[in-house]
RNA sequence: GGGCAUGUAGCUCAGUGGAUUAGAGCAUUUGGCUACGGACCAAAGGGUCGGGGGUUCGAAUCCCUCCAUGCUCACCA
C-alpha cells in the first residue's frame, strides 16, 4: 500500500490533467503536490493547497481553481467525500468504514503494517559500527550502532532487502600495539618483569589481564618466547566475540564483517591506485601542487616524495595524500577502494553511518569515487553528532575500571537495551545529544519508553481479561467503533507516511516520536473505551475486544520497528 | 581563517513554503482512583522560532549578513 498522502496527490494530478484537457484550466506545468492534514479535523483528513500556488500561473482565483480539481477527482473506496475550501484548499475526507476495516489488516497482518514497496526488488547496503578491534563498543559509537540498524530495519520494512556489514581492519599499527600489551600482560602473568613501554601505545584495559590469564589456561607456557602476532590473533578473536555480544544484547547483528586486508590480498587497492593514475588524478611530489607555506615547504624539502590524489579537480579545498613517502597508503587509498567494492556488489543504495568527525574523509572518497568514474549517487553517508552521558546533572565518568570507559556494556548494565535504542533514536542525528542515565532508569512520566511499552502492557491485559472471561472477537462487528476509535485508527494510518519519511530521509528517529504521539493518542481513549464496563452491550464488547487487538499488534509493530521489545506485562 | 552541523516554551527536542491560534514530552499549577494495571487521565499557564535584512499573496522553513555553540580542516588510524 503506499501512503495515502500519495494516492490523493495522484488523484488531484490527475483531475487537473484532466481539466487541463477540457480546457477548464490553463495548460501550465503542474507542480509538486504536497498533501497534508488540515490543522483542524472537522476540515478533513487531507488537504492540498495547491490551488493557491497555480492562482498566479494560471490566471484565475484559488477558490476557483480548487472547485475545478474537486470536480474532476475520481472517488476511490476510501474517499468519502471531496469538499472545497477557501481560500482555496481541496479537502478529501477519508471513508470511515474503510478506515474501521484497518482493525482486520492489524489483525491478520500487523507484523506488516506500514510496509511500503519503496525498495522492491532492490538491494541495500546498511554499513555501521565498523571500528577496529581494539576495544569494546563505547557508548560514544553506539548511537552510530543503533542508528545503522534502525535505517537497517526501516529500509527492510520498505521493500529493500537489506544487508548490514561492519567493515574492519585487523593489519594496522593499532592492532599490532593490541597484540604488544597482551604480549606483555601475559608475560607479566607468568611471573617475568616487564615494564610497560610506551603508555600511548600500549592497552591499558584490564580485559586484557582477564585474556592473559585464559591464555595460560589455554596454552601455558607455550607463547612465551612468541612475538606480538598470535597475541594480536588471539586478542582480536576474543574482541569481536565482545563486540558482538555487546551488539547482540541490544538487538543488533551484522550479516558480513569485511576485512579491509582483502583489498589488499585481491590486489584492489593498488589496482586503484593504477586506475586514477591512469585518468591522470595522481601526481608524485614531496609537497603538495600549489602549496604556499613556507614552513610546510621548507619541512618537506628533505622527504621523498609521496603520491597525491588531485582532488582539488573534484572540489576539494586541497589534495590528499595517497600514498606516502614510505611507500604506505593512507586510508583514504583503500577507502575507496572499499566503496568500488560495494557499488561493485551491485547494490542500489550503500548507506554509511559515520561520526561528524569523519566528515572530510567521507568527502575525500566520495571524490575518489567519482575520480574511479564510478556514479557516487548510490553511496548515503549519515554523520551523527556526539552523545554525551549525563547522570545526576554532571558528565557521565564511566567504569573504574582502569583502561575501559564509557562502554556500552556499562550503559546497558546501568539503563537496559530497549532505553537506550529508544533515546539514541529519539533525535535527529544532525542533533547533539544528552542521554541522561537518570531519566532512562526512571520508572516515572519522565520516561517515554515506559509510556509507550505500558500501551502495549495495557492491551495484553485487556485480552487477558478476555481470555478469562472466555470472549472472543470472531463476528466482530466494527461498524459499532466510535469515534475515539477512529481517531486511533486514523493515527495508525499515519505510519504510512511517516515510513516514506523514514525512508527516503534515512531518518528513524520520525517513528520514535510516532511510537510517543501514537501511545498519546492510546492512553486517553484506553480509559474511555472499555471493553469491561458495567452492562455493556455484548456486540459492542466484541468490537473493541477486536479493536484492541488490532491496537496490540500497532503497538508491537511499531515497538519492533524500533527494535524494542513489546512487553506482556511490566 | 575555511568546511559541516546546531540555535524553536524553564529543560530535552519535533517541525525543509500554506488554514486568523508554531507542536510534543518532561517540569510547574489545579482537579480526578468502588474500573480491562493510576507507570494513567482532565485542565491551565508558559514562545519577539538566536539578532537583523531580503524573496513571496504567505517564511521557523528559501536567500544574505551578523552572533553563539559543537565537530573538523595530517605523509593519523
Amino acid at each position: 500500500m503506499k501512503p495515502l498522502t500519495h494516492q490523493v496527490a495522484e488523484l488531484v494530478r490527475e483531475a487537473i490533467q484532466k481539466a487541463q484537457h477540457a480546457g477548464e484550466l490553463p495548460a501550465t506545468d503542474i507542480p509538486a503536490i504536497d498533501i497534508k492534514p488540515p490543522k483542524k479535523a472537522e476540515q478533513g483528513d487531507y488537504g492540498a493547497s495547491v490551488a493557491l500556488g497555480l492562482s498566479k500561473v494560471m490566471g484565475k482565483p484559488p477558490i476557483e481553481i480548487a472547485t475545478i480539481i474537486a470536480k474532476h477527482m475520481t472517488k476511490p473506496d476510501f474517499i468519502a467525500a471531496i469538499e472545497v475550501a477557501p481560500p482555496g484548499f481541496v479537502n478529501v475526507r477519508l471513508d470511515e468504514n474503510w478506515i474501521r476495516n484497518l482493525v482486520n489488516i492489524l489483525i491478520t497482518n500487523g507484523d506488516s503494517f506500514g510496509a511500503l514497496d519503496i525498495g522492491a526488488g532492490k538491494r541495500a547496503q546498511v554499513e555501521f559500527l565498523s571500528a577496529n578491534p581494539t576495544g569494546p563498543i563505547t557508548i560514544g559509537r553506539s548511537r552510530g550502532a543503533i542508528l545503522g540498524d534502525a535505517i537497517a530495519r526501516v529500509l527492510e520494512a520498505t521493500g529493500y532487502t537489506v544487508e548490514r556489514e561492519y567493515y574492519f581492519n585487523n593489519a594496522g599499527v593499532q592492532m599490532h600495539n593490541l597484540g604488544e600489551s597482551l604480549r606483555i600482560r601475559y608475560l607479566q602473568e607468568l611471573g617475568h618483569t616487564i615494564e610497560i613501554p610506551d603508555m600511548e601505545k600500549f592497552y591499558q584495559g584490564d580485559y586484557l589481564i582477564d585474556y592473559a590469564k585464559d591464555l595460560i589456561n589455554e596454552q601455558g607456557k607455550a607463547l612465551e618466547n612468541a612475538d606480538w602476532q598470535p597475541f594480536k590473533e588471539y586478542a582480536e578473536k576474543r574482541m569481536f566475540q565482545w563486540i558482538q555480544e555487546t551488539c547482540a544484547r541490544i538487538g543488533i547483528k551484522h550479516d558480513v564483517f569485511f576485512n579491509e586486508n582483502t583489498l589488499y590480498d585481491t590486489g584492489a587497492v593498488w589496482k586503484t591506485l593504477e586506475e586514477l593514475q591512469k585518468r591522470g588524478h595522481v601526481y608524485t611530489s614531496v609537497i603538495r601542487e600549489g602549496e604556499t607555506d613556507e614552513k610546510v615547504i621548507a619541512k618537506s624539502a628533505n622527504q621523498q616524495p609521496a603520491q597525491w590524489f588531485r582532488s582539488t579537480t573534484f572540489g576539494d579545498d586541497e589534495d590528499r595524500v595517497l600514498v606516502k613517502s614510505n611507500g604506505e597508503p593512507t586510508y583514504t587509498l583503500p577507502d575507496i577502494a572499499y566503496h568500488i567494492n560495494k557499488i561493485n556488489r551491485g547494490f542500489d543504495l550503500l548507506v554509511n553511518i559515520l561520526g561528524a568527525d569523519h566528515f572530510t574523509q567521507a568527502q575525500v572518497v566520495r571524490r575518489g569515487v567519482v575520480a574511479m568514474g564510478y556514479d557516487p549517487e548510490p553511496i548515503h553517508v549519515v554523520h551523527v553528532q556526539m552523545v554525551s552521558v549525563v547522570r545526576d546533572g554532571k558528565p557521565f565518568k564511566g567504569s573504574t575500571r582502569r583502561g575501559i570507559f564509557d562502554t556500552l556494556d556499562e550503559l546497558i548494565d546501568l539503563t537496559s537495551a530497549d532505553a537506550i535504542r529508544y533515546f539514541l533514536l529519539q533525535r535527529s542525528p544532525d542533533s547533539q545529544l544528552k542521554f541522561d542515565i537518570n531519566v532512562a532508569v526512571s520508572q516515572s512520566n519522565e520516561n517515554p519508553v515506559y509510556y509507550i511499552q505500558y500501551a502495549h502492557v495495557r492491551c495484553s491485559g485487556i485480552l487477558r481479561e478476555a481470555d478469562v472471561r472466555g470472549v472472543g472477537i470472531d463476528g466482530a462487528d466494527l461498524s459499532l467503533l466510535g469515534t475515539e476509535e477512529l481517531t486511533f485508527l486514523r493515527k495508525c494510518l499515519e505510519l504510512l507516511d511517516i515510513m516514506q519519511i523514514a525512508s527516503d530521509n534515512l531518518s528513524p528517529h520520525t517513528i520514535a516520536f510516532y511510537a510517543l504521539e501514537l501511545s498519546n493518542a492510546f492512553h486517553p481513549m484506553y480509559d474511555r473505551v472499555r471493553a469491561f464496563a458495567d452492562g455493556i452491550d455484548p456486540n459492542l464488547q466484541k468490537a473493541r475486544l477486536a479493536f484492541y487487538t488490532a491496537t496490540k499488534a500497532m503497538f508491537k509493530r511499531v515497538l519492533d520497528l524500533l527494535g524494542m521489545t513489546a512487553p506482556e506485562r511490566m
